[in-house]
DNA sequence: CTGAAAGCGCTAACAG
DNA sequence: CTGTTAGCGCTTTCAG
C-alpha cells in the first residue's frame, strides 16, 4: 500500500499531527521536522489530496467547460489557461459543452461532486440559470470570452462589438459596400454583429439580413451557408466571419465557386489562430490577444477561490486588426 | 451546508448505512428506498465523490497526459478521448507535457496524488521510467499512438512503419526519387522514416540523410528545415512531412520559395487533421482512425481499472492514404 | 432488510 | 512545540 501519515509518524517516532504540521509548514521544532522530512523521503511519501480535501482544504482542480475542445481557437485557449493555472498550482478537467445546456448542467454538476474549487467557463456558455446557481451556491466561476451583463460574476472578455465594428469599418474603408456576416449562434456573434451593424448604419448603408447567416455546430455548415449567398446573382464583396475557422469554410465556399479572394471576394476571420497563418490566402483577422485574456481568467479564479478578493471584476481586453492576404479593395462594382 | 448522507438519513428516518445501500443499489427494503429517494430529491443530495473515494472506491477520473493541447491534432484526439471517457462517465484531468520528462514525472505524482485511476499517455511520451513505475505501483496505464515495444502495457496505434513505407510507396509511384521527411522527435516518427528508408532501399534508391529533418517542437523551426532543403540546388521532389502541422510548414516554406506545389514540389502529410482538408491546397495525408484509436484506448484502460480484464493488449491499426492535391508527378528530371 | 460502529487519510482544535 | 482526539462524508463488516 501507498504510505500514510501514520507511517511517517511511526517512521520519524512523532505523532500524525507533527507529521501534518509540517506537512502544512506549521510550526514545528526544527529537529523533529527535518525527522519527518527524512521519514518522508525515505518512504516517498505524498499525501492524499482526498482525505485533505475532504477536511475542507481545496483540491486545486479547476472545471473547465468550453464549448468543443476539437475547434482550434478552443484548444489554443485551453492550453493558455492550462499553462496558467499549474503555475499556479492547479489542475484542470476538462468538459466539452457542445454549447449543450444539458451537458453545462451535467458537467457542472459532476465536478460539483468532484469538489473541483471552482469553474471556468468559456466561449458560449448558454445557460444563465447555471451560472447563477453557483453564484448562488457561492461557488467560485469566471467567465472566458463570455460575459452576462446582467449577473455579477467575474469575467474576461474582448469587447466584441468594437470588434465587429472595426472589422466591418474596415471593410468599408476598402470600398466594400456589399458585406455578408457569418456566425455562430454565441453571444461574442450577437456583439460582433451589432458593431457590424452599427458601422453600416454609420455609412448610411442598409443591413441586409439575407446576408447575416448563424451557422449551427455542424462542421461544414458555414461552407454551404456562404455557397449559398455566393451562389445568388447579387453576391457580397465581402465576407466577415466571425471566427477563422468559420473564415475557413468561406475561403474554401469561395474556391468551390471559382471566386478569387482576396481580387474578386475579400473575407475577415476573428480570433487569429494558428490556422489563420496557415491557410491559403492567410487571413486578415481580428486578433484576441489569448495569452492575456487566458492567465486572466485563470488569475481571477483563484483569485475568489484563496478568498484574496471578493470583489467582481469585467475584465474586456480590446481586439487589433491583422492584416494579411485574404482582404483587398472591392472589386469595380456596377450594382 | 450541502447536504451530505446524515441529512438524507434524518430526514428519511433511517441510517446512514440504508442510504449507502440506496446510494450503491444494494439489497433494501422497497418501502426505506422509496423514502431515502425522496428525501435525496427533496435535498437535492449529490454524494461526495471525494468521500466515497476515501473509501477505496474510484474516482471516475482519469489522468491524459498529451504533448501539447495547442496542437490541432491532439486537441482533436483530446476532444475524442473526452467523448468516450464520457460516455463511460469518467472525466479528464489533462495535462500538456511539452515532451519534457520533468512534467511527465511532475503531473503523474500531482495526479496519483489526487488519486486519478488511471492514465492515458499520448502522443511523445518520453520517460519509460515513469511508464515502468506506474504498472509496478499497478496504476492502469494505456498509451495512445505510443508504444513501448519493451514493455507490457495496453496501447493503441497505428502501424507507424507501414505508414511511412506507404507514403513513400505513393510518392515512388508518382515518380519521385528525391524525397525528404520532417519529422518531430518521437518514436512515431522514427518508424514512418524506418518505412521510409526501407520503400526507398527496396527500389535502389540511396537514402541522403540530409533530407531527413527532425525538427523541435519550437514553431516555425519546420518551416526553416525545408526552407534550407528546397535552398539547395539539388533539391528534393517531394516532402514527406510526418504530420499535418508540419506538412503545413512544408507548404509555407514553399510558398516563400515560389515553388509551386504540387507542380514542382509535392507534399505529403500524416494525421489526416481538420487542417488538411482546410489548407491550400488540401493536403494528401495518411489518415490515423482516430475515432476508433480513441475510444479503444479509453476502453482498454477502463477495462483494466474496473478490473474486467487484467490481460495487457497491443492494439495496431492501419492508417490509410487519402489522395488530396498536394501531390502529383514528379516534375521532369535531368537528375 | 437495517442499524451500529469502525475506518479511509488528513486537519485542527484543545490540552499539555 | 507536540500529542490526543474528534471529525470530514461515505463504505462496509458484523449483529440483530
Amino acid at each position: 500500500m501507498k504510505p500514510t501519515i501514520y507511517d511517517v509518524a511511526e517512521r520519524a517516532g512523532v505523532s500524525i499531527a507533527t507529521v501534518s504540521y509540517v506537512l502544512n509548514n506549521q510550526r514545528v521544532g526544527k529537529k523533529s521536522k527535518e525527522k519527518v522530512l527524512q521519514a518522508m523521503r525515505e518512504l516517498n511519501y505524498k499525501p492524499s489530496v482526498l482525505a485533505s480535501a475532504l477536511t475542507g482544504k481545496p483540491t486545486s482542480t479547476i472545471g473547465f467547460l468550453l464549448p468543443d475542445l476539437a475547434n482550434p481557437f478552443v484548444a489554443e485557449m485551453a492550453r493558455r489557461v492550462e499553462d496558467r493555472a499549474h503555475e499556479r498550482g492547479y489542475n484542470l478537467v476538462i468538459c466539452s459543452t457542445d454549447f449543450d445546456p444539458n451537458k453545462e448542467a451535467l458537467y457542472t454538476s459532476l465536478l460539483k461532486q468532484k469538489s473541483v474549487d471552482g469553474f471556468i467557463l468559456a466561449g458560449g456558455f448558454k445557460s444563465v440559470e447555471i451560472i447563477k446557481e453557483l453564484l448562488e451556491e457561492q461557488t467560485p466561476v469566471a467567465l472566458l470570452a463570455e460575459s452576462h451583463p446582467s449577473t455579477s460574476v467575474n469575467s474576461v472578455k474582448v469587447d466584441d462589438f468594437t470588434g465587429g465594428y472595426e472589422v466591418t469599418s474596415y471593410l468599408l474603408s476598402l470600398g466594400h459596400r456589399r458585406i455578408a456576416v457569418l456566425g455562430e449562434d454565441a453571444t461574442s456573434t450577437q456583439d460582433r454583429i451589432r458593431g457590424y451593424k452599427q458601422a453600416l448604419m454609420e455609412n448610411g448603408i442598409e443591413v441586409r439580413e439575407e446576408w447575416i447567416a448563424i451557422s449551427d455546430f455542424n462542421r461544414g455548415n458555414g461552407e454551404r451557408l456562404v455557397g449559398e449567398m455566393l451562389g445568388a446573382s447579387d453576391r457580397p464583396t465581402a465576407v466577415f466571419a466571425c471566427n477563422d475557422l468559420l473564415a475557413i469554410d468561406a475561403i474554401l465556399a469561395a474556391r468551390e465557386k471559382k471566386i478569387p479572394v482576396p481580387d474578386d471576394l475579400s473575407i475577415i476571420g476573428f480570433d487569429n489562430t494558428l490556422l489563420s497563418r496557415a491557410c491559403d490566402p492567410p487571413l486578415t483577422t481580428m486578433e484576441q490577444p489569448m495569452q492575456d485574456m487566458c492567465s486572466q481568467v485563470v488569475d481571477l479564479l483563484i483569485e475568489e477561490i484563496e478568498g484574496k478578493s471578493d470583489l467582481k471584476k469585467r475584465i474586456i481586453m480590446l481586439p487589433r486588426l491583422i492584416i494579411r492576404q485574404s482582404t483587398g479593395p472591392c472589386p469595380s462594382d456596377k450594382g
